[in-house]
DNA sequence: ACCGGATATTGATGGTTGTCTATATTGATG
DNA sequence: CATCAATATAGACAACCATCAATATCCGGT
């Protein structure tokens, strides 16, 4: 079982201090989406950066992206909370929500 | 460059295909501790390369190890499956469990 | 149609990491 | 004490990745 798998890529898509504050800002932002210009604040790293790290969560199926105008919102992406709490369900023997 | 994050240590510690595939198959046998010879199974690589990967889980506080003999025990290091709940629950907002 | 602001892409680079072989350490046993 | 089996360490190397500067694309307003 060592195909490209899905959890490993979850995992490391939130295993970046950049992406987790990014993660992490959105979570507190609650249920709304947030402007990709928003995430430039926490982070002190180069516009180019932090578009990149929105591209990989992207992919990595964590946020999904909505163009509003000129910005670009992001949210988090629908079942990324249940696939989480999967990975932790099926490191700890515990039985996953249906 | 950011400070060392916790969090961020521990997912990365995960976000590795052998790694997980270690701890899905530590979880996958219950309670109890499992042999490092047993972990040379599941994973073609070789025995440094697993033992190196399990010193990775340890000083992420992922696992724990226990002499027993020529034998290392390893174990979920005590508060893990807690640890990685509540960074799900930073994340998204859930509820931790208690 | 042009310009300005916001976001994405490209190309390059330094640092990190997973893997190996070879060797060292540790512990049990004759 | 000598030896074997199990695990860990050291050193080297290739692949990957986070970052930046420069540039491109996309969109709204004038």
């Amino acid at each position: 079982m060592q195909q490209p798998d899905r959890d490993v890529a979850l995992l490391a898509a939130l295993a970046d201090p950049t992406r987790l504050a990014i993660v992490r800002q959105l979570g507190a932002a609650g249920e709304g989406a947030v402007c990709a210009c928003d995430f430039t604040e926490c982070c002190s790293v180069s516009q180019p950066t932090i578009s990149h790290h929105l591209r990989v969560l992207r992919e990595a199926g964590v946020l999904v992206s909505e163009r509003q105008g000129t910005n670009m919102l992001y949210s988090f992406a629908p079942g990324f909370r249940e696939r989480f709490l999967g990975i932790g369900a099926s490191l700890s023997g515990l039985v996953q929500v249906a």
